[in-house]
DNA sequence: TCACAAATCCCCCAAATAGGGGGATACTAT
DNA sequence: ATAGTATCCCCCTATTTGGGGGATTTGTGA
């Protein structure tokens, strides 16, 4: 490793702040340029620090962590943000991921961990704690259980890429009446009788 | 820790699967109590195995690992199925997560990490190596350069939901026209014509 | 201040689509 | 044998779609 690993902390808890600061900062290979207390704080300021890496907070006054990320990677194209939080809700993490966050700790997460995944960003890696990953995975894992046969899965993933019947029909090479008849099967399944509500049942039961 | 961890392993290479046998078995708390070469060798007999835990190869003879996760989760509904590979493509790794896969480690994963994911899957956790946790976030992370403007994407996620002009409308409490003019202006920027088009290329470059 | 994007709304039109009925046939597995 | 699956056929109407052509207002950045 040439140089040492640039972090910058945005959290609103002294007492954190200066405690994970301290840590990193006596770590080898790390310095901790600086710490800020807010977005607004760090906004006016961050980009000449030039940080490799932001510990970022979620509960934090004025704008918000989750909101704070595109802005930071605005201001930081290059610069890899680490959440660091005690928020576990899904709806949390698939935020502050698509916004951009590389990667999401729980502050129950121990220090050496923390310290191992600062490196591990800035490696290209995605570190999580245990408890967000085994969320993170479930996210994709399907309903073993589905009430709907394969083919039927099958035509509700297309519906769900908005083709219209006929498209499906070609795709499967099926006749469009074909097509039909299983779409409504599906809604006598799913009980629905429409196309969003089918898309949208079958997302929240994962059975696409 | 009341018991120890019982471990299957399926994985066609004979000293791969003795290494690992070794070194799990070796190691305190955790049992390697069965080893396979393949899943319909595994099939007959794991069920009585019970193990916490199978360790499975994807590149097997016969049943790939993919296929094999969901008829191993329908023998052992409770077991943890740990996938153990080479591959790093997109595709394997999410079809296995979709499959029910609890996590998912590369070939060059430190023993070390290997033992210590085994016990993590069984406490609830998604163990990953870190070059596939990159993948599954940055599966999460939007296109942060989207042409589109905030209310075009939200038009097109509503659209990604399978709704209609009208009750996209309706949930935006403005005026069908209006909805109109903003999915003329979505399709002029994509250049598409249709709305699976739209769906397809937004997903693409993840725009929604 | 001026240009531009964004968001809102309005009209025309024809063709396709969706969803509600009612069937039938053939194969497969239990 | 009975249920589920996959395939195909007909009726019907209301809705939706996508292609044109506009307009107005608001806010932002140059």
């Amino acid at each position: 490793m040439a140089r040492n690993i640039k972090v910058s902390i945005i959290e609103d808890d002294e007492t954190l702040r200066d405690g994970y600061a301290f840590l990193i900062g006596a770590t080898e290979g790390y310095d901790v340029i600086s710490t800020y207390c807010s977005y607004d704080e760090a906004a006016k300021k961050i980009a000449a620090d030039k940080p490799d890496v932001i510990l970022l907070d979620i509960e934090l006054p004025g704008v918000n962590g989750i909101d704070a990320i595109p802005k930071l990677k605005k201001l930081l194209p290059n610069c890899y943000i680490l959440i660091l939080t005690v928020y576990e809700s899904e709806k949390q993490i698939f935020n502050a991921l698509a916004n951009g966050a590389s990667g999401y700790l729980t502050k129950n997460t121990p220090s050496t961990k923390i310290i191992e995944s600062i490196k591990e960003v800035r490696e290209g890696g995605g570190p999580m704690s245990i408890n967000i990953a085994r969320l993170v995975i479930r996210s994709f894992q399907k309903n073993q259980e589905s009430p709907l046969s394969k083919r039927e899965t099958q035509i509700l993933e297309l519906i769900g890429e908005g083709k219209s019947r006929g498209q499906i029909a070609n795709e499967l090479f099926i006749d469009l009446e074909t097509v039909r008849s299983h779409i409504k099967n599906i809604y006598l399944k799913l009980d629905v009788n429409s196309r969003a509500d089918a898309i949208k049942l079958a997302r929240q039961n994962k059975l696409i």
